[in-house]
DNA sequence: GTTGAAAATCTAGGTTT
DNA sequence: AAACCTAGATTTTCAAC
């Protein structure tokens, strides 16, 4: 039911890097026939360990040329900011990923603009417009060394 | 060439969420016939908008239960230390994502780990045992409150 | 951008080890 | 229980419009 062998292993290292691979090409990569492949892949995502498909987007292409990461740290005072600031963010298209971490700052928020003008809208008019919104550190990517967000099967 | 139209942006919209989407149904949700619309998305593709497809894996289904973003801080007094360091990164498979920032530190590092103790032995014996590293600092995520990483098109 | 037929792929049933 | 094979159904591709 939950275990998972080698050959399943190399069936989501595959489908991670082309999720449209056929089954054809890929049961020959895991060394399978097509059906036990297809088998295998429809049992992967009805237990959970594919959670979808989906397009890779080139960010650059699409005129979203600015990568920033945002340090926010709340006001604690209010009980709800914590429910009422992952709920905006969730709402907000420009916010890719939002976390809330254990140290310094209570989130950590990454984001993707046209620009430094079009962040500084963000900034202002999103993100410190919500209640409960302290403090913000800015940390603008000059460089994005790796960014596939392959995980390790 | 370059122009990208109302339904090239609604194609990437539903191809983002659904990478395995059929042309028929993809067709009719846009308002075009399969054919266009399977040319929009070769054409789409042959022009650098769509990077490629992949599964998404749901990472806590596969033993990877802490996700970790570390600040990382280098020693610039070798001239090639920022070279080094990111095909260092760029190797391991721990890494999920690297940016070089402009602030107070020089690298942000998101990592995905099975728990605490393999966070340790990643921190200890890959990140510190890197030639440069002068500080670390560590954020563990409590609760992701927003990961698809969907791009606004 | 559309239509319609050929080719490739996927799905479902039954068979074997 | 897992892998496999074959045939029918879908989907994709490619021509002509």
């Amino acid at each position: 039911m939950t275990e998972i062998d080698r050959i399943d292993r190399k069936i989501l290292k595959f489908l991670q890097q082309d999720g449209r691979i056929s089954t054809v090409d890929l049961a020959e990569k895991v060394g399978l026939s097509p059906t036990s492949t297809s088998d295998r892949v429809k049992r992967l995502q009805r237990e959970g360990f594919i959670a979808g498909f989906g397009a890779r987007l080139d960010p650059h292409r699409l005129g979203l040329e600015l990568l920033v990461f945002v340090e926010v740290s709340l006001d604690k005072t209010t009980p709800d900011v914590f429910e009422k600031f992952a709920e905006a963010v969730r709402r907000a298209p420009e916010v890719l990923e939002c976390h809330m971490v254990a140290g310094g700052f209570d989130y950590l928020v990454k984001t993707r603009v046209a620009d430094m003008a079009a962040y500084r809208h963000f900034l202002g008019e999103i993100l410190l417009a919500l209640p409960g919104v302290k403090e913000t550190r800015t940390y603008a990517v000059m460089e994005e060394v790796k960014s596939d967000g392959i995980l390790p099967v």
